[in-house]
DNA sequence: ATCTTACAGTTCTATTTTAGAACTATAAGG
DNA sequence: CCTTATAGTTCTAAAATAGAACTGTAAGAT
């Protein structure tokens, strides 16, 4: 599998691993969310190497993940503004933010917290089924091929070889 | 910034992204959460080298995401497990499979559908606040230093070169 | 008028990663 | 003895990334 086929997958989360999973992109768009908007300060932040920078910006314009806004003349400069597309990776952002809380903290505690500005709490983001309200667990979600699949076959439990050969001799 | 000093950054993005985030070992981790145990299976469900493979199963079982149990002697042979910590990856995949069903989908429609056993329907994952139970939107969210931050100046609104001199010049 | 700085890139070489294919090893089954 | 299944390892070529330097426009300082 080529990187530029991922995008064609019959699977939403290898053609979103086309578009956002690498470790630059992801980290441009925490900044975006932190509200960087222009290029010297993404790579000020990031360290990132401007060359690489460059390029991963073009790819999210391309994608429609940011805009990319005029806001002066001679010389034109830009800014990089998230587009709804782009906001909408913010569960995605934020799923991650809560495993690295949960799992990857020093003794010193969590770097960021996330206040809710309805409930003026913090928070931790917690994912729930849009039709009963109940918090998801994985085990409880069954996966089945939907109207794009293209074929997905049952998988059957796992056998030892002994146990194939023991079925067999029956 | 070089890779290894990603999981020491005092981000809870950065240290995840550290862990989980290129591309082969997010389709290996939606492989396992698609009951995929074995070398074989994982390689050619994904296409992806023996050789990388091979490195990203064992970095998985460093991190503690993957557990390698044995499940024959002579040869003996080991499947790769998903731990708890493994297991709370799972709102990061269905957030990231949900943004791809919103906006990669062709005029087919979704590859997959996910079923929630207990309300037996087929459902979008939804990210809700802890204390209050709102469905979060990034605008409403907050974001402040915690314990284990080391420093995040706030930004200041952006401003043009031109506003710049104006203030200057005041 | 020239010099320095800010900004947003582009270009270049060296290093690291990844792809792709072939090879190794153990044991079962025919 | 030969083939197959499984789980790797090893090798070379191709691609991506790091790191540093360079380009171009214009503002402000000297």
């Amino acid at each position: 599998m080529k990187w530029k086929e991922l995008e064609e997958e019959p699977c939403s989360m290898a053609r979103t691993i086309g578009v956002i999973g690498d470790r630059w992109t992801l980290l441009i768009l925490r900044e975006c969310f932190l509200r960087t908007r222009r290029f010297e300060g993404f790579q000020s932040a990031l360290g990132i190497t401007r060359h690489l920078l460059a390029e991963r910006l073009k790819k999210l314009v391309r994608q429609g993940i940011l805009r990319r806004i005029p806001y002066q003349e001679s010389p034109k400069r830009h800014e990089y503004i998230l587009t709804q597309k782009g906001i909408d990776l913010y569960p995605i952002m934020m799923a991650i933010v809560h495993w690295g809380d949960t799992h990857m903290v020093d003794e010193r505690g969590r770097p960021l917290l996330h206040q809710h500005r309805k409930c003026g709490k913090d928070f931790d983001p917690v994912m729930v089924c849009s039709e009963c309200g109940e918090p998801l667990s994985a085990k409880e979600v069954h996966t089945h091929p939907g109207p794009g699949a293209r074929s997905l076959p049952e998988k059957s439990a796992p056998e030892t070889r002994k146990a194939k050969a023991r079925s067999r001799a029956a």
